[in-house]
DNA sequence: CAAATAGTGTCTCTAAGACAATATCAC
DNA sequence: GTGATATTGTCTTAGAGACACTATTTG
C-alpha cells in the first residue's frame, strides 16, 4: 500500500495525451455618434472587438481575441492577459461564458475553450498588439428569423458580416449550434459571440451587468438607454425609474451642460 | 509567405506545456420515502451522487464523479460517458456549470475541470465500477446563514458532512468561493457542488429542469414537490398550476389507487 | 365514513404598462 | 421662448398570494 506521497512521486501527467486549453473573450462596449443636434443625446450602438488575425490558420479572418491558457495562470487570468493585451486596458467585467470543445474546431489540434465575456464601460481605443494584427469594433446586432434562426450582423465603419446560425436541442436538452456560412469567422467564434450575446441579453433584462457599461456615476436615463440597447425592449421612462430604485443609489451629483434639465448622477448599490 | 497547409504541417501543438482537461459531473435526483400512512404522497429529496475514492489522490475520501477528457470526445460527451460507467444508467439531462481551474485544485499537477449538472428522472441504483470503489447518495441541503455565507449539508445513511463555504466578488466582479474546512470532500468539489446547485435552484424557480426529475407524465403535485424541494419555497397548490399551465399540456391519463382522488397526469410542452 | 389529495373560484394587493403633466436648463 | 431631457403622478390592467370550497378515491 503505498501513500500518496509516493503515488505522486511516480505519478506523470504528461505521459497521458491531452487536448489544449485556450480561451476567447467576447469584448462588448458601448459606442456613442454624436447626433445632429446639440440637445439631442447621442445614439449608442453595442459593440464588439474583432481581431484580423495576423498569422496561420485562418489568416486575414476576423476572430475573437484569446489564446492559450499557461501552466501558472487560471483560465480567468488567461482571458484578462489577453484582453488587457490586445487593449492595452483593464475592462470592467468579466464574465465567464462556457466551453467549446468540438474536436475539429481547431486545425492545428484538439483545442478546448473557455469563453468569457468582457465589457468595458467606456469604449477603448484598441490596438493591435503585433503590427500584422489589425483590431476593430463592430456594432452587433441579433435578429432571431424564426424559432431558433438567428442572423448576427457585425457592422464596421468599412465592412458588414451576416452569420446565419441555427439552435437545436441535443437529446439530453443542451443547446448546440449551427453556423450556416462557417467563412465569415474564424474558428467556431460565431457560436461563442452567439452564446455570449445571448446571456447579456437574458442579464441586461434582468438588471445585471448593464451598469458595467457606464461610468461609475451615470444617469438612469443612460442606464435606460444601455438596457434598451442591448435587450431590444423600450420602455417609458416612469417604468424604469420604478423598477431601477432597487439597484441604485443617488449621489447627490447633477450632469452639467447638456442643453436641457440636469439630471441626478446615481451609482450602483452595493447590496441589492 | 507560407500556406495554412504548410504552416500545420509543420505545428506541433506537443512542443507546448499545456495544462490537462477534466470534467467532474454532479448528478442529481429526487430520492423518495414511503412515509407511515398509505394514503399520504412519499416525500422526496434532493440527493446527489458521491464516490468514496479507491485511488490516490484523496484516497478514501467522498468525490464527485468525473475523469478526464479523451482525445477524440467532447467535455460533454466524457462527461456523459462518466456519469454512464458509474451508474450504468443514461441520464435524463445534462446541463454545463463551470469551469474550476485553480493552480493547485489537483496535486497531480495541473488540471482543469469542465463541470457539468446531470438530472435522473428516478434514481438509478449507482453501481461502483471498480471494486475499490463504493458509491452513495446523499442528501442536500444548503442554508445562507448570513450574506455570502454558505452551510452544505451532504447526508447519507451513514455519515453527515458539514463543508462551509463563504463567497465573495472578485474586483471583475466574479463569484470566488473559499472552502473553510477542505479537509471533507476530495479536490476542490465542494465549490462545484455550491456552483451546480445555486444554478439549480435559480433555474427551477423558473420552472426549468424541473421535468428532468420526472417521468414522462407526471401530476402538478408531484411537479410542484420537485420544484418546492428545491428552492425551499413552497406555495398553495392553486397558484402554481396557475403559474405552471403555461409550461405544461393534459395527456388525458389519470393516476390510480394512491387512495384519493385520481389526479390528472400531464407532460411538459414542447415550445413553451 | 374518514383520510388524503385533486381541482376550482375568488378576493386582495402589488407590480407593470401607458400616458399625462410639470420642471429645468442652454441657446 | 424653443427644444430637449428630467422627474413625478396616476389610471388601468395583469399577475401573485392567500384561502375557502367542492370533488373523488380507497380502506
Amino acid at each position: 500500500m503505498s501513500s500518496e506521497k509516493t503515488f505522486l512521486e511516480n505519478y506523470n501527467i504528461e505521459s497521458y495525451d491531452r487536448p489544449s486549453v485556450a480561451t476567447d473573450i467576447v469584448v462588448f462596449t458601448m459606442r456613442s455618434e454624436n447626433t445632429e443636434s446639440f440637445r439631442k443625446d447621442p445614439v449608442s450602438k453595442l459593440s464588439v472587438l474583432l481581431i484580423e488575425r495576423g498569422e496561420h490558420p485562418f489568416k486575414g479572418m476576423w476572430a475573437l481575441p484569446g489564446g492559450f491558457v499557461k501552466m501558472d495562470e487560471t483560465v480567468e487570468e488567461a482571458a484578462l492577459r489577453e484582453v488587457i493585451e490586445e487593449t492595452n486596458v483593464k475592462p470592467t467585467t468579466l464574465v465567464y461564458t462556457g466551453v467549446f470543445s468540438a474536436i475539429n474546431r481547431d486545425p492545428r489540434g484538439r483545442i478546448i475553450s473557455n469563453a468569457f465575456t468582457c465589457i468595458f464601460s467606456q469604449e477603448p481605443k484598441a490596438i493591435a498588439g503585433t503590427d500584422a494584427k489589425n483590431t476593430k469594433w463592430f456594432d452587433i446586432s441579433l435578429q432571431e428569423q424564426q424559432q431558433g434562426k438567428y442572423i448576427l450582423e457585425l457592422t464596421s465603419d468599412e465592412m458588414k458580416l451576416y452569420i446565419q446560425i441555427n439552435e437545436t436541442k441535443s437529446p439530453l436538452g443542451m443547446n448546440q449550434y449551427e453556423v450556416e456560412n462557417n467563412d465569415v469567422l474564424a474558428f467556431d467564434h460565431a457560436k461563442i459571440i452567439l452564446t455570449s450575446l445571448k446571456a447579456l441579453k437574458r442579464r441586461a433584462t434582468n438588471f445585471e451587468l448593464i451598469f458595467d457599461f457606464l461610468p461609475f456615476e451615470f444617469t438612469l436615463a443612460s442606464l435606460q438607454k444601455v438596457q434598451e440597447t442591448i435587450t431590444g425592449i423600450s420602455t417609458v421612462p416612469a417604468n424604469f425609474r420604478r423598477k431601477v430604485c432597487e439597484y441604485v443609489e443617488e449621489t447627490g451629483n447633477f450632469t452639467q451642460g447638456a442643453g436641457h434639465r440636469p439630471a441626478m448622477l446615481y451609482r450602483k448599490k452595493v447590496s441589492v
